[in-house]
DNA sequence: CTCGTGACTTACG
DNA sequence: ACGTAAGCCACGA
C-alpha cells in the first residue's frame, strides 16, 4: 500500500491480486483489522466500483473521504470521480 | 470438521 | 438500479 502515491487509490481486487493472493476478503479483512492509518495510507484502498468502502480509523469513512480529498482525489455521491483514471493498479510501482 | 461472517467481486434476474 | 447467489481465504465458535 505504501507503493500507492498521492491521489490514486486501488482496490482490495487488485492488491489482493498484486500480493499473489486470490483471498481478497482475507486481506480486506487483515487490513482492516490492522488499521495502520498513520503509518500506511489504507485509505487509498477502495471497493472495486469506486466507492469508500470502509474505515477503521477516526472518524471512519467521513475522515477517509476527507483524506482522500485531500490528496486530490475527487468523490461524488459517494464514489470516486475519474476512478478509472487515478486507479492505481501496480503497473507503474517499481517494487 | 462444519458454520457463520467479513474494509470484497462478479454474475444473473 | 437493486437483491441474491456464488466464489474466494482466514478465523473463531
Amino acid at each position: 500500500m505504501r507503493s500507492i502515491p498521492e491521489g490514486r487509490v486501488t482496490t482490495y481486487g487488485l492488491l489482493a491480486h498484486y500480493l499473489g493472493s486470490r483471498a481478497v476478503r482475507a486481506v480486506a479483512t487483515a487490513v482492516g483489522k490492522n488499521p495502520d492509518a498513520p503509518r500506511v495510507p489504507c485509505h487509498r484502498v477502495v471497493r472495486a466500483d469506486g466507492s469508500i468502502g470502509r474505515y477503521s480509523g477516526e472518524g471512519g469513512v467521513q475522515t477517509k473521504q476527507r483524506l482522500l480529498e485531500s490528496e486530490g482525489v475527487v468523490i461524488e455521491n459517494g464514489k470516486i470521480d475519474n476512478f478509472d483514471r487515478i486507479l492505481f493498479d501496480f503497473s507503474e510501482c517499481t517494487d
